[in-house]
RNA sequence: GGUCCGGUAGCUCAGCUGGAUAGAGCAACAGCCUUCUAAGCUGUGGGUCGUGGGUUCGAAUCCCGCUCGGAUCACCA
């Protein structure tokens, strides 16, 4: 029986009437009170009929007889601090001890299965800041509802297809001279993406020439050979032309060869991949079997449309006048192939506000065409990265690209790291692997410590600090108590049996232990509210302690054996609190630094 | 204009299913390396929680108005 049932069963008996959950409050005490947990008394008060002092004292009192675990209470204001027995902190201590994925559920057989898509990359580009911030909510979302015991499958659709792809291809036809990754070392999305801007570049430059002519900017754009040979090319590919389909798939392999690299490094990977060029065909024919049964109406010109204005939005196209898909189509096709391939119970996507729209609606259209977890699809929506200046503009070359903010973080770990004298003792791989892991912790901490709802800033100038709340602090501390085991181990120090007399001396450890105690709930309510943040700080707080308890410690000094088996036992447990939860996140943590 | 989201220390952010004196990091200042890793620790200063009302024992937190900022309302994806 948990502590905070006890508690109200205790009160029912005491005042011999029934009291609801809400109405116990019980709650962590704050630092700067003598206390485990806190009884706030207020509620309570209609039912006590006596002042909040008087009540507090009185329920104490009573708990203090009836509770074994309740050792000492005290009373501030409306407030009842009580003070748990150490071996309930002991039994739990021994509990995570002898768990070795404390923190994480069983993944059952009947358990509901979740698909979680993210990343959706372009393939005429590579990785941006952005897409970071996606993969790693994606990716962190993806282990956090793992370890809350979901089947879960990691998806991503790539946008494939459009008008987009063919400005890279035909730029490449054009001038690139048969340039390959091979030939010109460059990661192949790198190489595509500067056929796309080259593509930009020219076509800009005509278009400037045709104005020089007299035309304005619209006609201009209407007459350009450019665009419309890019047209054309969507059009052949469409229709199958051999030749462009097949530099199609060149070109397009060179991009997933790219972002695999990046994807690797970031340590993202997705269980089932899905392409738009597969998918688009599927939504059609969803969309007008939807026509066939009366749920989108057809225009005169032959377009076809969903009708939602019932549900408070307007009106929406599904399909053009030409018959050819539009965005949302491609949307409902590839919802149709993923729910052919799994038993999908709920479907997350991971996409940026800026198309919280496009989701309400998509939502609605797949609960009329009958997918049940059409009603209640996720859109895990998060907020844009900015720069200092503001956006990020690929027209202005502001964009900060994926491969080179990663490599730049891995950089200026091994800077550090070697300023530091922290790879004195390292060989030239454990060095690298370290300054990997470090470099990145420090990426994905700061990423994904800040609310997803909210736009963040991103200043790469001062780059990302390695100091204070970030990755290295974390992975510093739990390298430390790598370090701390390591040296037990060396002196032959056990770390069973000795424990309660550890706690004997009547330490502050029941503060940390009893960190350690929520720890998953916050997990489970965390996955709840998907906000991996709520995990990063919570880890955080635990280092602090950590730190904090270290602090006392080196102050204190150490003779007694005792005292000194205990805190081994308990960093032990703190470290594994810390890796579990970073690997809950994708953070990996190094064993030394 | 409609809808949605945000506004907390100089900066970057926590706290938001109502609870005690609103917390961290950075930046500033003052200390701490013969003692398990100083990427650290301790202390000081720094706040009309955008604003006005309401709800109540109690509001950064819930409700309403206003205001500022962002997103969106395409036969783009």
């Amino acid at each position: 029986m948990s502590i905070q049932t006890s508690v109200q069963q205790l009160i029912e008996k005491l005042y011999n009437q029934k009291i609801s959950e809400e109405q116990i409050q019980l709650q962590r005490t704050k630092k700067e009170f003598k206390g485990h947990l806190t009884l706030v008394v207020f509620p309570l008060l209609k039912i006590s009929k006596k002042n909040p002092e008087q009540t507090a004292n009185e329920i104490g009192e009573y708990l203090l007889q009836h509770e074994l675990l309740i050792v000492e209470y005290n009373v501030i204001k409306g407030f009842l601090n009580l003070i748990i027995a150490p071996s309930y902190w002991l039994n739990l201590l021994n509990q995570i001890h002898s768990n070795e994925m404390f923190g994480f559920k069983e993944v059952s057989e009947n358990a509901p299965l979740v698909m979680i898509e993210y990343s959706s990359p372009n393939t005429n580009k590579p990785l941006h800041l952005g897409h970071i911030r996606n993969n790693l909510l994606g990716y962190s979302l993806a282990e956090i509802m793992s370890a809350n015991g979901y089947k879960v499958v990691k998806t991503n659709i790539v946008n494939d297809r459009g008008i987009h792809i063919c400005k890279s291809m035909l730029a490449w036809k054009n001038w690139g001279n048969g340039a390959t990754p091979e030939s010109t070392g460059k990661k192949g999305d790198h190489l595509i993406g500067d056929f796309y801007v080259l593509f930009d570049k020219k076509y800009k430059e005509e278009l400037k020439k045709l104005e020089e002519k007299g035309l304005n900017k619209e006609e201009a754009e209407k007459q350009s050979s450019l665009m419309a040979d890019a047209r054309e090319m969507l059009r052949q590919w469409e229709a199958g032309n051999e030749e462009i389909v097949s530099l199609w798939k060149m070109m397009n392999n060179w991009v997933y060869a790219g972002f695999d690299e990046t994807y690797k490094r970031l340590g993202v990977d997705f269980d089932k991949i899905y392409y738009e060029s597969e998918t688009y065909l599927v939504g059609k024919e969803q969309v007008l079997e939807g026509l066939k049964k009366g749920v989108f109406s057809q225009k005169e010109d032959g377009s076809v449309w969903a009708d939602l204005t019932a549900d408070g939005l307007d009106n929406k196209l599904l399909l053009r006048a030409d018959g050819t898909s539009v965005y949302m189509t491609q949307d409902i096709g590839t919802a149709k192939l993923r729910f052919n391939d799994y038993p999908i119970n709920k479907m997350v996507y991971v996409v940026g506000n800026e198309q919280n729209y496009h989701f309400q609606v998509l939502s609605l259209l797949l609960d009329k065409l009958g997918f049940e977890f059409g009603k209640g699809l996720v859109h895990f929506s998060y907020g844009m990265v900015e720069l200092p200046e503001g956006k990020m503009k690929s027209r202005e070359g502001t964009v900060v690209d994926a491969d080179d903010l990663i490599e730049e973080m891995v950089i200026t770990a091994r800077q550090t790291s070697e300023e530091l004298g922290k790879l004195d003792n390292c060989t030239p791989e454990e060095a690298k692997n370290i300054v990997e892991i470090v470099g990145l912790g420090a990426l994905k901490y700061f990423i994904l410590k800040v609310d997803p709802r909210k736009n963040m800033t991103f200043n790469p100038k001062e780059s990302i600090d390695f100091n204070g709340n970030t990755g290295p602090f974390i992975q510093y501390t739990y390298a430390r108590i790598q370090s701390v085991l390591r040296k037990a181990q060396e002196q032959g120090i056990t770390l069973s049996g000795k424990l309660s007399s550890g706690l004997e001396l009547g330490l502050k450890e029941e503060e940390l232990i009893q960190t350690l105690d929520s720890f998953p709930s916050i997990i489970e309510e965390a996955a709840e509210t998907y906000s991996p943040a709520v995990i990063a700080n919570y880890i955080y707080d635990l280092v602090k302690e950590y730190n904090q308890f270290y602090h006392d410690y080196s102050i204190l000094g150490e003779k007694d054996m005792e005292l000194k088996m205990f805190r081994l036992t308990l960093s032990f447990n703190v470290g594994k609190v810390i890796r579990n939860g970073m690997s809950l996140l994708g953070i990996r943590v190094p064993d030394r630094m």
